[in-house]
DNA sequence: CTAATATTTTTATTATTTTGGAAATATGGA
DNA sequence: TCCATATTTCCAAAATAATAAAAATATTAG
């Protein structure tokens, strides 16, 4: 799983972190690496493995490339996780209700 | 997060498939071995890896070492996972339901 | 105690990933 | 057109992770 392997990796976390809080305004590349204090090659290498694994996307706004972190990515990858265990096990997933999440809808109605 | 490394890796993710799938019965070095085509030294491990970041227990019976998953340590980290992400951004987290999970009242009832 | 089985630890090698400087590319403004 | 800004690609070095042979350890049976 690509997901997992783009995740699993410090500086990608924070990035993917970043970029969902967020939200679909998302940050351009300059941004993140001046509040990760990262080197741009650096930080544009694990942009791409993050791209890569389909968990954020990239737009160009004049000079800028902005990245946002794409939702059904991290969806795909959470239900992968818990297809796999969840399957055989559904206690796995008898996770203490997270707060802000009871508040919406489509949480609250469709969760596994 | 250690457990996303942990799964972030070919081999140590189809162990702990395998051990989900087993339950809590375990099952033991040697077979995840052979099951695996996997020399002892590197399958020994990768296993030292997954109980490290608390995915799975191990256990003596006898000769045999067994291993078992940890349920809990997986639920961490599908709620980690959940948090990070969800906490934003709710709609992440609008899983088309998986069948198996629906069927229990745990699962149905207090996912996040 | 000795032998057999099951597995881990040690160790060295190989493979993969991460890092960042220097050069290249893209966009917009003077 | 020429310059500045924003970012990527190229590349080589450094760091980390994975592999498996050989030796060590643990458990039980005879």
């Amino acid at each position: 799983m690509a997901g997992l392997s783009a995740l699993a990796q410090d500086t990608r976390l924070a990035i993917f972190r970043r970029l969902v809080r967020a939200g679909p305004a998302g940050e351009s590349a300059g941004a993140i690496a001046a509040a990760l204090h990262t080197p741009a090659p650096t930080l544009s290498f694990h942009l791409k493995e993050l791209e890569r694994a389909g968990l954020i996307a990239q737009r160009r706004e004049s000079r800028s490339l902005i990245y946002a972190a794409r939702y059904d990515g991290m969806r795909d990858l959470l239900a992968y996780l818990m297809e796999d265990c969840c399957a055989g096990h559904p206690e796995i997933c008898n996770f203490k209700p997270l707060e802000n999440c009871r508040e919406s809808p489509a949480c609250s109605s469709s969760c596994p």
